[in-house]
DNA sequence: CCGTAAGCTGCAAAGCGTTTGCAGTATGAG
DNA sequence: CTCATACTGCAAACGCTTTGCAGCTTACGG
C-alpha cells in the first residue's frame, strides 16, 4: 500500500523533491501517522518524542508537507488551524466537530452524492460564473462526551 | 421586515440588552449592511467613514454582535476570519470561495436537501454517538475573474 | 568509508492579528 | 439637565507564526 498518507510514500516524496529526511521530519510524520485526529502545530510539538525539536521546525515541516500535498489543513472550531495526512488519491473525507470540546472525528467518505454535487454545480454555473474544484463540509454539534448535560467543558474562544 | 440582519432589528437588539448605540457601532453596522461579502476586522475598519475609530473598537463591536447572534463568523480561505450579518430566523446559506483571489460569493439557500441531511444524521448516529446541530459547506474553486488563464492574482498565503 | 556542499535545525528576535488596562468621553434614563 | 456608567481611543500586552543566522546533518561522489 502506498497512499499519500503512508509513511513510505511521504518519505519517498521527500527524497524525490530534493528534501532531506531528518530526525525532526521523521518524528513529526510519525506523530501525524499515530494521531486519529487533526493536530495543531503546538499539538504535534507536544507529542514529539524528542522534546528538543523546536516549534519552528514543526512549522517548517508542516509547510513542506503541505507543499508535497501529503498534508491537509482543516480549520477547526474558532479558526484554530489543524493538520492531518492527506487521503489517498483523489479521495477525501469530512469532519464532525464538537462545539463544546473541540474534538474532531472523521466522517468516512463524502455524503454529498454525485447527484447533489452535479445539481449544485449546475446551479452555480448558471447564475454566477464559478468553477467548483473542491468542497469542504463540516458537521458541527455535540460529541458523546459533551452531549447530555450541557456541561460545556471548554469555553468558546473569542472569534 | 425585521430579519436579524436588518438595521432596525440589530439596533433594537442592542438597546434591549442594555448596550448603547454609539457612533462606532452604527458605522460598523452600516459597513456590514453595505457589504455584499463577509469582511475581516481590518476590512471593516478600512471601510469606516470616520477613520478615527479604532481597530480595537471594531473588534469589540464584532464581539458584541456575535453575542447578539446578529453576526456570523465565516472562515475564509487560509484561516482568515471574516464576518457577515446573520440570516433571518433559522435560515442559513453557504459560500463559494475563490482559491486564487479569496473572493467570497453567496450561494443562496442550502443545497443539502432534507433527504441528504437525514441520511448523514442517521449514519453518524449509528456508528458514533454524535448529535449534529449545524453544518457548514464551503465550495472552493475559481471565480469568473480568476478562471481561464491561471493568472493567480494573489499568492496563496501560508497555512 | 570519508569529505564536502548545501539543506536543515535550534535559538532568539521579529511580525502580525487580536485583546486588554486605563483614563477620559458620550450615552440614555430619570 | 444631571449623573452613573457603558464605551472609546490609545498604547501596551499577547499568542501564534515566521524569519535571520551560525552551526549541525544529510546525502552523495569519490
Ligand atoms: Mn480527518
Ligand atoms: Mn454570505
Ligand atoms: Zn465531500
Ligand atoms: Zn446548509
Amino acid at each position: 500500500m502506498s497512499s499519500p498518507g503512508s509513511r513510505t510514500t511521504v518519505i519517498a516524496l521527500l527524497a524525490d523533491r530534493g528534501y532531506r529526511l531528518t530526525a525532526p521530519r521523521r518524528q513529526i510524520l510519525d506523530v501525524l501517522l499515530a494521531s486519529g485526529t487533526p493536530l495543531s502545530a503546538a499539538g504535534i510539538h507536544r507529542r514529539l518524542e524528542n522534546r528538543r525539536i523546536n516549534l519552528a521546525s514543526v512549522y517548517r515541516t508542516i509547510w513542506v508537507l503541505l507543499g508535497l500535498e501529503a498534508l491537509r489543513a482543516t480549520d477547526a472550531i474558532g479558526g484554530e488551524k489543524r493538520f492531518e495526512l492527506a487521503d489517498p488519491l483523489g479521495a477525501h473525507h469530512h469532519h464532525l466537530i464538537c462545539q463544546d470540546c473541540g474534538r474532531i472525528e472523521d466522517l468516512e467518505g463524502c455524503p454529498l452524492e454525485e447527484r447533489v454535487l452535479r445539481a449544485v454545480n449546475r446551479r452555480v454555473r448558471r447564475s454566477r460564473r464559478f468553477r467548483i474544484v473542491e468542497h469542504e463540509l463540516r458537521l458541527i454539534g455535540a460529541c458523546a462526551d459533551c452531549d447530555g448535560a450541557g456541561r460545556r467543558t471548554r469555553a468558546r474562544r473569542r472569534p
